[in-house]
DNA sequence: CGAGCTTTCTTGAACGATTCCAGAGAGCGT
DNA sequence: ACGCTCTCTGGAATCGTTCAAGAAAGCTCG
């Protein structure tokens, strides 16, 4: 069997990590997992629509406790605010789209993690290699030469 | 020809894309290449050192528009805020503190432009792959185990 | 099963990098 | 030099994110 990352129910993967297991915890884990690259505001969003109301605060503290215990990834594409995915433990990319801001993962090219390490770290220890690869998606590519 | 990226002096790169040289412009290109990876604010207080008073606005007005004619680079590693360097046309990456978050250049590890382009493109127009590598500088790591 | 200790959530405000706006000023081609 | 534009000034607005203090709710242990 194919390395089934099965997912542990949330509860379990909180208490796991010595986390309290909430309402406002479960519904972000679930937006999240629901919707890969959204954005805090998406969240809220979301989570209010499932709780009811549920303080923007909350989000934000949830979404950095999770992404500090390693449950959630969060990136940053320059020019955009944080976006979320739940930890899948792969090592996926990220393809964005410089005009519309949209969002692809894909796959290492190298295909090992972490995908490619400096010659020189200059002391560093690095233990991430994040790639971003910037371009226009197919449907802006379409907008531009067909307005 | 061999792209001897010698520097010409800044007033004909400007000229070059078509814009027009002033005073504040070649004091954001002058610091900016004295100082890679410097934030926007620190630009303006170099800038304003060398001419007295200069506007916020136009510091960030100049970096804009010089990035845009490729003249600078922007980068932005998630969490911190704008960062600048002069586009030696070169395709060098990021190594990124993440306690103190200083930035050191580091060569393309895989030697060729742009880097590392994924298996499928889903479509996107990939022009740039921006690699960041994060970690623990050396003085940060330090401190960590000598408190 | 309930008391009590912590962690987490609520409310409301602060913060700071970046951008927007309108008008004054300065490059540069003619 | 003249003017047409592009650029800069000054001041304010924006908005994502964080801070702070108190109320509420999980969890642990008796």
């Amino acid at each position: 069997m194919v390395t089934t990352w099965v997912h542990e129910p949330w509860p379990d993967r909180l208490r796991a990590v010595g986390l309290r297991v909430t309402q406002p915890r479960l519904a972000v884990l679930d937006a999240v997992h629901a919707n890969p690259h959204i954005a805090a505001d998406q969240v809220a969003e979301r989570v209010r629509a499932a709780l009811g109301t549920v303080s923007t605060q909350a989000v934000y503290d949830a979404l950095n406790t999770l992404t500090d215990h390693q449950i959630l990834r969060r990136f940053e594409p320059a020019g955009s605010v944080m976006r979320f995915e739940t930890n899948e433990g792969d090592n996926h990319h990220h393809l964005v789209c410089r005009r519309c801001g949209s969002v692809v993962d894909v796959d290492c090219a190298v295909g090992t993690i972490p995908c490619a390490v400096p010659d020189d770290t200059k002391g560093f220890m690095v233990d991430e290699a994040e790639v971003t690869y910037w371009g226009v998606c197919a449907s802006c590519a379409a907008e531009r030469t067909a307005p």
